[in-house]
DNA sequence: TTCCATGCAAATCGTTTGCATAAAC
DNA sequence: GTTTATGCAAACGATTTGCATGGAA
């Protein structure tokens, strides 16, 4: 990360201070709401700045827009694909042997951000 | 699932004989390839139609479009962030217990697709 | 003969980009 | 003063939708 900006960290604060995934229209509008000028451009240009430096995670969704997430303890995650809501959860995953297993297997590094599932949320389950 | 479609049949086909997690346009491609027509809305629609039946499974990407894959014995996905490569791994999750402690702490009932890991793979490690 | 699926083109949604201006260092 | 970030509007890629037509039960 080169430049402070006012932007950028009005939006780290806003993330962090977020503990229900928004997404960047979410964090758009608040900071907008806090009357610090921005703009959408900015708010998606710093959230990928944000992403690469591993200070939020980002979480893709199969329904809606990529959700934000302010990085602090390992936890995991669990979406609902109907609605796309994100619940957190906690459990004792062995990340380290996962890893060793995951790179020997694949090739792929991953990065130790917890684990997402995917299913169907109680609310949506009833509301059909 | 409803009427049956010529369209339909070969979708199914296709992604069931594709091991490399097709993106739609993968898909539409290799339809249109058999000499058989198809337009882009109807393979959009099958898919949809295919992965509420859980007949295929849908991997939303950090990068790109989503891909999908055919659903055989459980298998868990490395997905890279770069470039959006998937690739397969086993790994022996203690799924049951996973789902049980999930549903209790979120209420979200979890799909029972594997699981699927983000980072990054070894060529975009070393292309940079 | 009703219902569901298709094809096309237009629309939509989320996100990215080009370019001129402004702020950081 | 050179680099990096912003804001705007336009462009973009992926996907969805409306509507008229065609095929299945």
């Amino acid at each position: 990360m080169k430049n402070y900006s006012r932007q950028r960290e009005e939006i780290i604060k806003v993330v962090k201070d977020s503990y229900n995934h928004p997404t960047a229209e979410d964090i758009y509008i608040i900071v907008k709401a806090k009357n610090s000028s921005v703009s959408r451009s900015t708010v998606y240009r710093n959230l990928g700045v944000l992403v690469d430096n591993k200070i939020i995670n980002k979480i893709s969704m199969q329904v809606g827009p990529d959700r934000y997430d302010y990085k602090r303890e390992i936890h995991n995650h669990a979406v609902c694909t109907k609605c796309g809501k994100v619940f957190d959860f906690e459990y004792h995953f062995n990340y380290d042997d996962i890893q060793k297993e995951v790179k020997s297997q694949t090739g792929i590094e991953i990065s130790n951000n917890g684990i997402a599932l995917e299913g169907i949320c109680d609310s949506c389950k009833n509301n059909i």
